[in-house]
RNA sequence: UGCCCGAUAGUAUAAAGGUAGUACAACGGUUUUUGGUACCGUUUGUCUAGGUUCGAAUCCUGGUCGGGCAACCA
């Protein structure tokens, strides 16, 4: 570690209290979603940053569900939440909840009503916006933001006590009408819901908002970092005015800018249409930008943690490349991914100096990049091979380092063959090319002295499994589908999902491990679909290989 | 037309008044039994107008552009 990374503003900012010795050298962050939907790549960003950030200065980090909406919120959720941080690789230091703190939050609320800073208001939803004025007016008292400390205490607690039905009565701060900040003209702290809470069940049928609930739990957590996005900004000064008024622990919320992905979409409540409608399988379908998504997709803890690294932290919206995710991803599999080879589209060879029912014994190590290969496995070899289609032209063009009538090529692993001729059926489709082998250029002990300059993929005919291939591609066809005219549906890739159900592969793939990341020679990263039995193998396919070929371009019309 | 954030290559992110750097992308080359990897190289940038200063991406002022704020959501 010689190099001197600079740090992000929110690492100068702990190193400034540390410095200053600001909670006695103490670290605590806190990642604190609402268990109202499965985390996303978004989510991954936060929960690099609170886990990475305690983890740098040596403090901890709480999981806390910020459940106080229990309507919207699950306990398949808080589930999901908990797996994916776990895989995501970070342990908290407490599991917490924003409902158990209900019975202290109401304390609070009682304290600010004695002080005479919160009052029980009658009025409709739709009048207490209509007083709440605009950002250029300020906004107007009604009669109940007067009423007495007494009556506001008794009240308050009939409502708790469920003598009112929702919307009948809210509890409000009273702090300022005509503050410029919208959020200080006497926020609601509470409202009545009576509704099921996934875990205090038909306790409350009061809930308090997001507002009364998340500075106070911080405070109550001793949480010396807080950390959001953006849109929290406005909120920080009514996050304050609560803690000033409580005198609780004065922790302080710091805002950075979320992630945006172009190609998809990252709202929970567009990814939920997504689901709803039909247009992916699931949460986890391997298009979605969930963290369940990229896991079945193929992608890695690593890969992942590494992304959320390099995209930085600041305070600029951004909307970042796929490509660099792509390039994490790749990155990581190319140093832990087993070879191995997949013909996805085949065509046959036939390899007509070889002799008719002999086989034998190729042998390909499980990973170049490692020193000594990680090990090997044998390939079998035989007469017919299955060969990716794409690898044959009729007529190539230059620079074709493939197959074609008098072209030759390196079978990876194997011989050097060239290619003769070929079949075709009666609707002129190529079915079938006939090569010869050279003997003497067996891979390992070549002594033919030929070069040549492609080498292409095969799986023997006679040993070969078949399996369900799964290509994947963006989701959408725009950058960013939200800031579109139309409906963001109506961007989304017809072609994102590709099957092949007739993919040739290696024997040895047979016995793939579920979530271990192949790398399909040519071809690109694969990984086992949850789907997938030894009946019917089902791989995804999680990457692309990088790849530098064009086709030359057919010249240019408009002569 | 109130308040609050922000503005550095195509995309992100550094440079705390002193050489505008890094990554991804793009493009070119070397190596290669993966048109992969590795390695080398190239192109491209401080929103704008003033001011302060020996010196400004950085500090100040005005403007422009982008985003947020008036949910009994978080």
């Amino acid at each position: 570690m010689s190099e001197e990374r600079s740090l992000n503003f929110l690492e100068e900012i702990v190193e400034e209290d540390l410095r200053t010795g600001k909670h006695a050298g103490r670290v605590l962050t806190r990642f604190p979603p609402e268990p109202n939907g499965y985390l996303h790549i978004g989510h991954a960003k936060s929960i690099c940053l609170n886990f990475g950030l305690a983890l740098k200065y040596g403090g901890k980090t709480n999981l806390r569900f910020d459940d106080t909406n229990p309507v919207k919120e699950d306990i398949e959720y808080v589930d999901s939440i908990k797996e994916d941080v776990k895989w995501l690789g970070f342990e908290w230091a407490n599991e917490l909840y924003a409902s158990d703190y209900f019975d202290k939050l109401y304390d609070f609320a009682v304290i600010l009503i004695k002080k005479g800073l919160a009052y029980v208001d009658d009025s409709s939803a739709e009048e207490i916006a209509a007083q709440k004025g605009t950002p250029t007016e300020a906004g107007t008292a009604n009669q109940f933001r007067s009423r007495s400390v007494a009556e506001n205490l008794a009240l308050f607690a009939d409502m708790k006590a469920g003598k009112y039905p929702d919307g009948a009565k809210v509890l409000r701060a009273k702090v300022d009408l005509a503050s410029p900040n919208m959020h200080l003209r006497d926020p609601l702290m509470y409202r009545i819901k009576h509704a099921h809470h996934h875990r205090t069940g038909d306790t409350w049928c009061l809930y308090p908002m997001y507002d009364f609930a998340h500075g106070q739990s911080d405070a109550i957590e001793q949480i010396t970092h807080s950390i959001c996005t953006l849109e929290f900004i406005p909120h920080r000064d009514l996050y304050n005015w609560f803690i000033e008024q409580l005198e609780i622990f004065p922790s302080k919320q710091y805002e950075f800018a979320r992630l945006n992905l172009n190609y998809t979409v990252m709202s929970k409540r567009k990814l939920l249409q997504l689901v709803t409608e039909g247009h992916v399988e699931d949460w986890d379908d391997p298009r979605m930008p969930t963290i369940s998504g990229l896991r079945r997709r193929g992608y890695t803890p690593a890969s992942i943690r590494d992304f959320c690294d390099r995209i930085g932290v600041a305070k600029r919206e951004n909307m970042i490349d796929v490509s660099l995710l792509e390039f994490c991803i790749r990155e990581d599999l190319n140093k832990t991914a087993w070879r191995r080879m997949a013909v996805l589209d085949p065509i046959k060879m036939v390899i007509t100096n070889y002799p008719e029912g002999e086989t034998e014994t190729m042998s390909g190590e499980n990973n170049p990049e490692v020193e000594g290969g990680e090990g090997g496995r044998d390939i079998p070899f035989g007469r017919e091979l299955w060969i990716e289609r794409e690898d044959f032209m009729e007529e190539p063009p230059k620079k074709f380092f493939r197959l074609g009538v008098g072209l030759s090529v390196r079978l990876k692993s194997a011989y050097i063959v060239t290619c003769n001729s070929f079949v075709k059926d009666i609707e002129g489709n190529v079915t079938e090319i006939h090569c010869t082998y050279l003997p003497e250029s067996k891979s390992g002990a070549d002594t033919s002295e030929l070069k040549v300059k492609g080498t292409i993929h095969w799986v023997s005919v006679a040993h070969a499994k078949t399996a369900e291939v799964r290509l994947y591609d963006r989701l959408f066809q725009v950058e960013d589908p939200s800031n579109e005219d139309n409906d963001f549906k109506e961007y989304l890739n017809p072609h994102s999902l590709q099957i092949l159900s007739n993919a040739y592969i290696e024997n040895d793939l047979a016995t793939a491990i579920p979530g271990k990341g192949y790398q399909f020679i040519r071809k690109g990263y694969f990984t086992l679909d949850k789907h997938s039995t030894a009946d019917k193998l089902v791989f995804n396919r999680t990457v692309t290989l990088k790849d530098s070929w064009k086709a030359p371009q057919p010249p240019k019309g408009g002569a």
